[in-house]
Formats: C-alpha cells, sequence, structure tokens
DNA sequence: TATATTTGCAACCGATTAGTTTCATAAATA
DNA sequence: TATTTATGAAACTAATCGGTTGCAAATATA
C-alpha cells in the first residue's frame, strides 16, 4: 500500500488515536468508546498505524495494547524543519509588523 | 471540499511543490517542469494549496507567481507541540539507552 | 466443556482522490 | 489584427479511502 506518516495523519480520526495512546497504552475496544464509528473501523486505523510504524502493539491476554512510537513523530518534526527557519527569521517578523501597521 | 493543512500535505507532490515555493515565487509552468506530470495537475494542487491557504498568489502580466504562507505550516508545528514533551523527556532517552542495552 | 469476550480480516459500498484530455479566457507578441 | 503563451475549469477515469457487515480465531470465564 505504499504508506507513509504524512498520510497516516491525513485523517482526523487517526490524529485522535495518536493523541489518545500517546498519554497511555488502550486496547481497540477501548479506544473505539471515544469515537462513533465501529470497532473494525478503529482496527483498520491502528492497522494503517502500525504498517507505518507510529504504533507498536502489546499483547495482554487477548487484549492488545497500542501505544505510541513516540520517535516516529520526530519525523513530521524534521521534515517542518526546512520552513522553521523561514517562519523564525526577523524577516518575516518585519512582514507581521508591517501587516499589522497596513490593518490600521 | 474542507480540506485542512494535514491533507494537503498529506501528498507528496504537494510536499514538493511547497518545498520549492519555500525558497522563490514560482509559476505553476515552472513548476510543473519539476514534475512528470501534466501542468493541469500541478494547476489542481495549487488549487489545494490555495483553498487551505498555505500558498498565495500574485499575478503579474498573464504569469502567477505563487509562495508559500509560512505561517501556515506553523500549524502542523502547533499540533506536533503536543508530542515534543515526550521525545524530548529523559524518560524517552532512557527508553533508548535500555533499547540499546537489550540489542547487545 | 460450553459460552462470552477481544480482536483481525475479507468482502463490499459510496465518496473522494490524483490524474488525464479538452476547452475557454486573458495577456503578450508578431 | 492574428497568433502564441499562460492559466484555470470542466468532464471523465481508475485507484484509493473510510466506513460497514459478517465471520473466524484465540483467550478468558461460567
Amino acid at each position: 500500500m505504499r504508506r507513509d506518516i504524512f498520510q497516516a495523519i491525513a485523517d482526523p480520526t487517526r490524529r485522535a488515536i495518536i493523541t489518545l495512546i500517546a498519554l497511555q497504552a488502550m486496547t481497540p475496544n477501548a479506544l473505539a468508546q471515544n469515537f462513533q464509528t465501529t470497532r473494525q473501523a478503529i482496527s483498520k486505523h491502528l492497522r494503517i498505524l502500525t504498517e507505518c510504524e507510529i504504533v507498536k502493539q502489546e499483547q495482554q491476554g487477548r487484549e492488545i495494547y497500542y501505544s505510541l512510537e513516540i520517535n516516529k513523530m520526530k519525523e513530521i518534526d524534521n521534515w517542518l524543519e526546512q520552513f522553521k527557519q523561514l517562519w523564525e527569521s526577523r524577516f518575516n517578523e518585519l512582514d507581521n509588523i508591517l501587516g499589522t501597521i497596513k490593518k490600521k
């Protein structure tokens, strides 16, 4: 299917899942209770997140706990790096100041 | 169409467009020369990026120069903020150390 | 052992996606 | 004025997406 992390976080439900399991590992059942979809739909999202290695599983009896592979999230930050210089530059701040003056 | 920035950057061609125009404003024609698709396809991507306000246009005669709305990129960084504490924490560093030991 | 619970997977469906080809409009140029 | 150039929009297509229902496998519990 050739999925990458950018495609993974494109879906709002998957972003919500990521946020939830960032705090604590959760089972598909527990996750599904936070959404208005079927458990199977959440399961599908988890499969995609697993394929992208954003998520890791830990079996415990018949339950499977999913948790965030935090290092994977850095990849997004790495891509953003190229733009940070631009938005943190003094030129950009100057733009903002000029924009504010224009509005007045 | 209700598109957001996460959907916008999900497509690799759009990410490449964003990177290209981050350095300098470019016309659709000039942009298309960097890809193996038609100019019209690039035009469609530019429309999506415009709808998401990631891109701004400046008409110059019959040419239209597209450039990056850098502040919009911050929105991605804002979302990432919630995970930065996790990957920068000492607990995480400890995880890495333990992981390294395990491998040996 | 029989039953209930937790889960993943396959098959299907309607909507969306990224691409193409074709065409119309506007501006520059001969 | 006629032609070329730059662009966006419309119509179409194959592939993918997010969701559903139904089912099978594995584990826990009665």
